[in-house]
DNA sequence: GTTGAGCGTT
């Protein structure tokens, strides 16, 4: 009972999904548990991790019984200090079923057959409220960021500007703001989930021309050098250092991004 | 061993 998230969902039928950002990579879910369900019932915690190291992404979601609890919890867990860091505890806004969120809120698709279940009216709290307490960190830095896009599009468009942007700041996050946007930022991709398979696939048609990045520095880029053995082109072919362009093919310099510039055709 | 904007799994 106390691993949450290792059997999947619970039962996500009336719960209030609460996001809790800035938890130290240490921070688990036993940790927050008691946290938040000190002040009120917590259906259950989850942590979502990377899939290949493990470690937590820094952020967690618990899920409420109660939107009067969430929100008490968000007013008093928000800004608190935990393992040394300051968290910060907000309505999940999206999620697995953002379609069926609303408010943080998760309903069941289901039970739609019949009308009787009617539209539960919810005049109890606002946005103001959670407002108030974002504008008093004041410590956001990219929140402006989505009140921007709220405005500018709405409905279905906005799951779509959403995932985009999503994805470009997965890649584009790196480990480090210091060392900027590494060459080799191939480990980066740590955080790409399943988008490497498609990677990959772009990269096996790119078989045609391999050991591009990796020409093996070791061995001579020219396979023929049985001449090379006994005879005096060895000062020679040092000197030129680049009998086959074709191999490094320097002509776009920097085109280690893009290996395969014809890559539209394999799509 | 590291990192720090953000939105999730069996």
């Amino acid at each position: 009972m106390s691993h949450f998230g290792r059997s999947g969902p619970p039962d996500i039928r009336d719960t209030f999904s609460l996001l809790v950002l800035n938890i130290t990579f240490r921070t688990t879910a036993d940790d927050l548990f008691p946290l938040f369900d000190k002040y009120g019932k917590v259906v259950d915690v989850f942590i979502p991790r990377d899939r290949r190291t493990g470690d937590s992404r820094g952020f967690a979601f618990v899920r409420y019984k109660y939107q009067d609890e969430a929100q008490k919890a968000v007013e008093k867990l928000d800004g608190k200090l935990v393992d040394g860091r300051e968290i910060m505890v907000q309505f999940a806004k999206y999620g697995p079923n953002a379609e069926q969120i609303h408010k943080g809120r998760i309903v069941e698709p289901v039970s739609r057959s019949k009308g009787s279940r009617s539209r539960s009216p919810r005049p109890r709290y606002r946005d103001d409220s959670r407002e108030k307490n974002y504008r008093k960190r004041s410590r956001s830095r990219s929140r402006g960021r989505y009140e921007k896009e709220r405005h500018r599009s709405s409905g279905r468009d906005r799951d779509r500007d959403r995932d985009r942007d999503r994805d470009y700041r997965r890649r584009s996050r790196s480990r480090s703001r210091s060392h900027s946007v590494s060459p080799d930022y191939r480990k980066d991709r740590g955080r790409g989930r399943y988008d490497d398979e498609r990677r990959s696939r772009s990269r096996s048609f790119g078989s045609a021309s391999p050991a591009r990045r990796s020409p093996s520095p070791r061995r001579s880029p020219s396979p023929r050098k049985t001449t090379s053995r006994g005879g005096s082109p060895d000062a020679r072919n040092h000197k030129e250092r680049s009998p086959t362009p074709k191999s490094v093919s320097p002509r776009h310099g920097a085109d280690s991004r893009s290996p395969t510039p014809r890559s539209d055709t394999d799509v």
